[in-house]
DNA sequence: CACATTGGCGCC
DNA sequence: AGGGCGCCAATGTG
């Protein structure tokens, strides 16, 4: 019984199908089971380790996680679906010729709702023909079967689908945080927390630093048009009221607005309000987006969780006891082009714990810097500046890379489609792009709109030659996030991950079985080298550290 | 009034 | 520099 569905029963609404599957997908045995017997259930049949099939994870395991009950495998029909739907290696199959369908629809926005609350007026599935998880998994382990590469797609979509289960788990448990150390960081920065809806003292000071300098009592801060009018009418000329911009001009108002527009950002994005909203009981719950970027990347979808400033990662804190343990994988996305692209010198410099030390000591460019540069400038694609200048070298040194995201960047200003190592791949250009770009074609290479035309070309192009290495770092990493949760199980008392974020992973563990937790994150990295890349010569090297709070790392 | 867009900036 | 995002406040639009 390798899959086990959960479907909706359309005769007895509230009730749930669990239908058991075989490798194609045909059905066998089912299962009828009440709602509040569910999670009972479920954790009677994952001893037999089944992969259980569901339309949503985000909708259907955060009841089974309230409940006490984890599941090993999933198999989700909707992160999937849109994998399959988009690939060029299944564009043959059924699933990918049809038109528009409902598993095409986003994500639902709320976990399942216990049966005959507020959703009553929705459509009754029992007349409504809703969409048929069975017949969907059929087509998608045929379009999978069909495939140029079905061993590759298959890893993809377990490693898609176990991603969704990590992320639901996290933002279950939740990344420990503590609430007064935060409110203690504020207070620090901003003076102590206002009350109604008055502003920190700190930020009121410098406003009155920045008002008195600019010679104008009544400016507007918070305002970019007003304060751009107050900053030309004090004799600054800046285009724009942006930070780089300010920095290169010399005027007594510049230091404190400076300051205040860096303490105006973390009050409004991580100050009082945000822990209030997003800080409950100790722990962050963001709201993980798998699949949500078209890279293959997670977004959130609320919390921010992608984005925490430096400022703030004092407040993750372990539970005493606990530790906290930190890993980023070291330059990725130039480690992952190494391994795909099969380039035997980059793979060389990948031996160097500091890939861009490595491309140093072969003798490529003279500093760190400019090999960070020249090698983010090829992943980019960087058309001035010095990590232009430095391409020239890269492309001598690293031949085989290069040109693996050149051809990547021809084939998407020719509006074709890409793919990563696994096969997940780009979208097509809009019909507007497509438009514009006959035109051009037809009108000749003179014109205004033909200009436009090779300037989106390039554009797009950029998005297609990062895409390739985005796109396979984040298959890299889910595979090493994978791979680590299982260990984790392994290990007693309750190691679990707590945060992820692209390259970098967290785990919230007891302290005696830290360095073993410390041991398993390298374990999976290897184990995720191998899984895509097989006897790849490129390392993936890890920064590990065990610490009690987060800003300890790195 | 609600919603969409923009400028600016945080993260990788 | 150059790719990918999300969030906030302010501003623009229906």
């Amino acid at each position: 019984m390798p899959y086990l569905l959960v479907l909706d029963d359309p005769a007895r609404p509230g009730d749930v199908v669990l239908q058991e599957a075989d490798d194609a997908g045909q059905p066998g045995a089912r299962h009828i089971v009440g709602v509040d017997d569910l999670p009972a259930a479920v954790a009677r049949h994952e001893r037999e380790r089944p992969r259980w099939v569901w339309d949503d994870t985000a909708r259907r395991y955060p009841p089974l996680l309230t409940a006490g009950v984890r599941v090993e495998r999933c198999h989700d029909l909707r992160l999937c679906h849109a994998i399959l739907r988009r690939s060029t290696l299944t564009a043959g199959s059924a699933l990918a010729q049809a038109g528009p369908g409902p598993w095409d629809q986003p994500r639902t926005e709320q976990p399942l709702a216990v049966a005959g609350s507020l959703f009553d007026e929705l459509p009754d599935p029992a007349t409504t023909p809703g969409p048929d998880p069975a017949a969907e998994l059929r087509a998608q382990l045929d379009a999978v079967a069909g495939a140029a590469a079905p061993g590759r797609l298959r890893l993809l979509l377990a490693a898609e689908s176990t991603g969704a289960l990590i992320a639901a788990e996290m933002q279950h448990d939740g990344m420990p945080w503590s609430a007064p150390t935060h409110d203690a960081l504020l207070t620090q920065l901003l003076g102590p927390r206002p009350t109604g809806g008055a502003r920190p003292a700190r930020l009121e000071e410098l406003a009155v630093q920045v008002r008195d300098a600019l010679g104008q009592p009544h400016v507007h801060l918070d305002s970019p048009p007003e304060l751009l009018r107050g900053l030309r009418a004090a004799g600054i000329d800046v285009g724009s009221t942006r930070t780089w911009e300010l920095r290169e001009h010399d005027h007594p108002a510049i230091g404190p607005l400076l300051a205040y527009k860096k303490l105006a950002r973390l009050l409004s994005a991580n100050g009082w309000a945000w822990m209030d909203a997003w800080v409950r009981d100790g722990r962050f719950h963001p709201d993980y987006v798998p699949g949500g970027v078209v890279t293959g990347r997670w977004a959130t979808s609320g919390g921010g969780a992608l984005q925490l400033p430096a400022a703030v990662r004092g407040a993750v804190r372990a539970d005493p006891g606990w530790r906290l343990v930190v890993a980023d994988a070291a330059q990725l996305e130039p480690r992952v082009l190494a391994a795909m692209s099969g380039d035997g010198a980059m793979a060389a410099a990948a031996r160097h714990t500091d890939l861009y030390e490595g491309v140093v000591d072969a003798g490529i460019v003279a500093t760190r810097k400019d090999a960070k540069y020249a090698m983010l400038g090829a992943i980019y694609g960087a058309t001035t500046g010095a990590s232009a200048v430095l391409m020239p070298r890269l492309t001598t040194a690293y031949p085989r890379a290069v040109a693996l995201v050149e051809q990547a960047a021809r084939a998407g200003e020719r509006g074709e489609q890409v793919s990563t190592w696994l096969g997940r791949s780009s979208p097509v250009p809009g019909e507007a792009w497509q438009a514009r770009r006959r035109a051009a074609a037809t009108e000749g290479g003179g014109s205004e709109d033909a200009a436009v035309a090779r300037r989106q070309g390039r554009d797009w192009g950029r998005f297609t030659r990062n895409f390739v290495v985005q796109g396979t770092a984040a298959e890299w990493a889910l595979c090493w996030m994978a791979s680590l949760r299982r260990r984790l199980r392994d290990i007693p008392g309750r190691p679990h991950l707590v945060f992820f974020l692209h390259d970098e992973v967290m785990v919230h563990s007891p302290g005696a079985v830290a360095d073993e937790v410390a041991q398993a994150v390298r374990d999976a990295a290897l184990e995720a080298g191998r899984l895509l890349f097989g006897d790849t010569p490129v390392e993936f090297a890890l920064q590990v550290a065990v610490v009690d709070s987060y800003d300890q790392a790195k």
